[in-house]
DNA sequence: GCATTTATAGCACGACCGTTCTTTTAATGA
DNA sequence: TCATTAAAAGAACGGTCGTGCTATAAATGC
């Protein structure tokens, strides 16, 4: 491999950590190169563009998934597609673990919530506000006996707001009515299964 | 209400639309303060910091939250939880629609993709075939007759990844053990769920 | 109506951003 | 080994960011 692809290559995995641990979209060439022990003009040469850089970088991302969680899920040899699935979730979940716990391509699409700031303490109590709100609602509709008596709150609510997640990230990427119309069919199947 | 008060409130007004389009982290002061017809110090002095502002952005929006949310559910009068339930779901998927369909909560936890980015697209390709492997995955659990043969893999997947970004958003507001747990109890029920 | 407080504008600063150009250093191949 | 090419560094640019200081204008209370 001639110096050019190597360093091309090292700065990929460096940028790819930064961006794991940041968000694709703070990632700057300046901190990059620094992180690098290279000039910001040396490494700016390898890409032309930060627009080129960053879809580098997830273009990398994307091999990265496939060897962390495609790869390793055939290795587990299963016997049945219960055993598959669950060990592709299972290696998906974990894949870029090692960056506290966020996902890469969920941080592309979310901002960085790095630091506690003001804005975020803010907002996350906004959440929270919500979640419980919806919980008990949840929870009066046991005590009506509308709901099984053994359903738990706590993970119908969590199911929920999945469900509110996926049909956002499915707007982006399929429109308005795939989205609308998947989230409230799995609304209903989820609340069917409360009785 | 004071002078002051009244141009604060018309600048948080602002800036939970602009936020509202191009996500909480874009919002600059300039820009705001263009968009208010004001000049940049003149809108400063209101918050003598921006993490100040975002903070304000975010308690403005968690009060427009309960007004388009709980209040209207509220005046829905609805005779049982499921009725209310669903009434809250509906507010809330449609609160902030106004603005191209995104949640202005979610935008503050991911990045802007307001543009085409080449990043954006190659981010775009990835999780899409993802989706389209664990799709495919679920359909061959069908034809091996471990699944229901009624059994829609795409809208089982759409659930799916509801699950794993619903345990993303619980891991930076719970922790990890939570959030991991509340993941796999989901995944099975609703594996089972499928036969 | 005037004095005083409050709100707004104007201007400049230092920092960092992406990018370009020129020069120097290092790798490459005959 | 030496000429050629590729890689990296250095310095500077125009732009935008958040923020501070000072002056002006407007609202407020007596």
């Amino acid at each position: 491999m001639s110096k050019g692809k190597q360093t091309r290559d090292n700065i990929l995995n460096v940028a790819f950590t930064l961006a794991s641990e940041n968000g694709l979209e703070s990632l700057t060439i300046g901190e990059l190169a620094k992180q690098c022990s290279m000039s910001k003009s040396g490494l700016f040469a390898h890409f032309n563009s930060k627009e080129n850089l960053q879809a580098a970088v997830v273009d990398f991302a994307n091999e990265i998934f496939v060897q962390r969680v495609i790869v390793p899920a055939r290795a587990d040899n299963c016997r049945n597609y219960e055993e598959k699935i669950k060990a592709l979730l299972h290696h998906w979940l974990n894949w870029n673990q090692s960056f506290q716990g966020s996902c890469m391509f969920l941080d592309a699409w979310r901002e960085k919530c790095a630091d506690e700031s003001a804005a975020q303490r803010v907002l996350k109590q906004g959440i929270e506000n919500w979640l419980t709100y919806l919980q008990i609602q949840i929870g009066k509709g046991v005590e009506n006996n509308e709901f099984r008596a053994d359903l738990a709150p706590e993970q119908a609510t969590f199911e929920l707001y999945g469900l509110y997640l996926s049909a956002h990230l499915y707007h982006s990427m399929h429109g308005q009515e795939e989205s609308t119309q998947r989230f409230w069919h799995g609304v209903e199947r989820q609340i069917q299964s409360w009785k």
